[in-house]
DNA sequence: GCTCGTATTAGTACCAGATATTATAAACAA
DNA sequence: TTGTTTATAATATCTGGTACTAATACGAGC
């Protein structure tokens, strides 16, 4: 073992980073990556209060399923809290790591992402593509802070929707932005 | 049985509709909330075609773990081509099953993150913050397609920059972006 | 009544991916 | 050499199933 880093350590460092990219592994597939047996990896993971397989795939799918569930919405990006079809909705997005830049900025296009992600939801329909979008960034959103978009439907002619989105922090407006949307099948109903 | 509806064809329609709510409960459960056996419960997946629970909540996940997963991709989303920093930068895409819809179009929010990310590589500055972009979505982008994107620096005003990029398929244009970004910290030189 | 057919329930063997525990081997330091 | 940590192996048990076979219940028709 020794000074600064015994590779016990180091192996459970990476085990830990390796399972937040992917927590669908299983403790077979584990052992075949990182060259030890089964059973090291199981130690590993009760040193580390690491869960096995199932619950862990099980926490992501309860994170997941917590927002509103009115349609299929592997699509949308955070979590869908209010929504009436063809007239507005609410999500909310939490900053987790990935998101930000190594300054601690949010990438903007993860917010473009939630607004337009958004503004597809909220039209109803079934193919929603994006024709055009102005977007504005009023100011930088950092890592841990919750950020809340709404779109809201302001006028329809035909195929094309006017879609504006407002995303704020803290009450206070982060990003704005207009979508063109197109519908281009017929509609739902 | 008999005329409209079985009890049976009503059970199963009702688990049906039980499971799209709630895709996390065991057979057990199931059982308990139906008033029938296990097996029964086990049967009626059968002939409706669903899956086990571990099976329904690994989907779930999948579908959820998706959608981060698309901008997850680092700072620069696609491979640097060409770089002149403070002029132009050229990157190219490629088009996974992960950036598309069920439809099997490129959501807006993957070729605006490829658009915007190139549009920070371009400038040549330590901290680079996008402040507002139009864009313009010209035709659909399909799965397996190749998009390269090219943005050019235009003007310059102080810490304020007006970078426009186009991304192609195929010499086609599909995407057409400007993008105001600006550097509030020191330049690199 | 009896018989046929569907629906339901029961039982068994097996599987994946674990937990929990005990035993043993290897690696190395004092 | 002796002791300690680290790794591996082996075994029993659990959950939530699949797959298959067998038994039973229930109603319709005659």
């Amino acid at each position: 073992m020794s000074q600064s880093q015994s590779p016990k350590k180091i192996r459970q460092k990476k085990l830990k980073e390796y399972l937040q990219e992917n927590p669908f592994l299983t403790d077979d597939d584990l052992a075949e990556i990182f060259g030890v047996s089964v059973q090291t990896i199981r130690l590993d993971r009760l040193a580390l209060g690491i869960p096995e397989v199932r619950k862990r795939i099980k926490s992501v799918a309860e994170e997941a399923f917590g927002g509103v569930r009115s349609l299929d919405e592997g699509e949308l990006l955070g979590k869908l809290l209010d929504i009436e079809l063809g007239q507005y909705a609410v999500s909310v997005m939490d900053i987790t790591k990935e998101m930000v830049s190594e300054h601690g900025h949010v990438r903007g296009h993860v917010l473009y992402a939630q607004a337009s992600s958004l503004a597809i939801a909220v039209i109803d329909s079934e193919i929603v593509l994006t024709g055009s979008a102005r977007v504005r960034f009023k100011r930088p959103v950092l890592l841990g802070e919750k950020v809340i978009a709404k779109a809201t439907v302001k006028t329809r002619k035909g195929a094309s929707y006017l879609v504006s989105v407002h995303s704020k922090v803290d009450n206070d407006l982060v990003f704005k932005g207009h979508f063109i949307m197109v519908a281009p099948e017929k509609k739902r109903q």
